[in-house]
DNA sequence: AAGAACTCCAACCGCGGGGAA
DNA sequence: GTTCCCCGCGGTTGGAGTTCT
């Protein structure tokens, strides 16, 4: 026994909307403000449509504030990291990324991200078993600075922690941060404030947006650890966006999360972007980046 | 120039969750 | 506790537009 149907199919009608439905539902909308009865809205605003087609073209058409395409790399992060990090759940990734819909991220994604993610996928693992002699070149991911580099005595991962090469696994190396490579760790940022010392600019507490573009851009895809890329059908509860962070997420004294983490990449996202992703109350002294703070 | 192939995105569909009765 | 109804979500589709052959 099926459900029964929201609204009368055949006496309703479908397709694009026209202009003139739109201001129907427009001028409904900006008359009555928030709509309590999407079902009931097509007979008082005088749209033969179904109510969920109402509500659809108003959530992703109509509303004011609404923005389309000319994603940002930033943007673009974003959705690849919270997409590797809870999957398909267009509606929380649209959330924070003000002006897009669900329905926008999710096309977006579908026709242009994954494969932007895929090539870059497929490109390095060519450098990576070719060699780089022999690899399209990838260019040199920029300096990262060394605040991101510091790893935090209570929780931290290779996210936040190596600087070699792989360290550009950014958004989800797989091996965590653990005492035992702190050395190696600092090793690599000594190497990188020095190659930073000797360059003009100096290292900026967090790259500006088009630097942490480019070096979103050179990244290795391999470790978005995209679940397609891996073969995931779910993503296993210890893991997610930053790899093996997921394990340490779990850890009580681990006070990181999406939200800490987002605010390391993006320092300059509005804070509300990550207001509802609430981090578990830090320990003193403990944090992801205690030196960005 | 024309048809095929591809891309993009608005819209549709069915389902699950949650609140009200 | 159960049923009904609506909302919101994610997956999918259809077709217009664009690029390729």
């Amino acid at each position: 026994m099926g459900r029964a149907p929201c609204c009368d199919k055949a006496s309703v009608k479908r397709g694009p909307w026209s202009p003139e439905e739109d201001e129907l539902l427009r001028s409904y909308v900006r008359t009555h403000g928030a709509v309590s009865n999407w079902i009931a809205l097509p007979h008082k605003a005088g749209v033969n449509r179904c109510g969920k087609s109402c509500r659809l073209r108003w959530l992703n058409y109509l509303r004011p504030d609404i923005k389309h395409g000319g994603y940002t790399e930033q943007e673009d992060l974003v959705i690849c990291s919270l997409y590797n990090s809870i999957g398909s759940r267009w509606s929380i990734i649209a959330s924070k990324l003000p002006g897009r819909t669900d329905n926008d991220v999710k096309n977006y994604w579908n026709t242009k991200l994954k494969k932007k993610a895929m090539a870059m996928h497929n490109q390095h693992h060519y450098h990576h078993h070719h060699g780089p002699g022999r690899a399209t070149p990838i260019a040199t991911p920029p300096p990262a600075p060394s605040s991101y580099m510091q790893p935090s005595p209570a929780s931290a991962s290779s996210a936040v922690t190596t600087a070699s090469g792989d360290a550009y696994s950014s958004f989800g190396a797989t091996t965590a941060y653990s005492p035992s490579n702190q050395a190696q760790t600092q090793a690599h940022l000594a190497h990188y404030n020095n190659v930073n010392a000797a360059a003009s600019a100096p290292l900026a507490e967090f790259p500006t947006p088009a630097v942490a573009s480019s070096w979103a851009i050179n990244m290795a895809f391999d470790d978005m650890f995209l679940p397609e890329l891996v073969g995931a059908g779910e993503f296993p509860s210890g893991e997610d966006l930053f790899g093996g962070f997921g394990t340490l997420l779990q850890d009580s004294r681990a006070p990181s999360t999406l939200q800490e983490l987002s605010a390391c990449y993006f320092p300059n996202a509005q804070a509300e972007m990550w207001a509802d992703v609430k981090p578990p109350p830090p320990p003193p002294g403990a944090g992801l980046c205690p030196s960005l703070t």
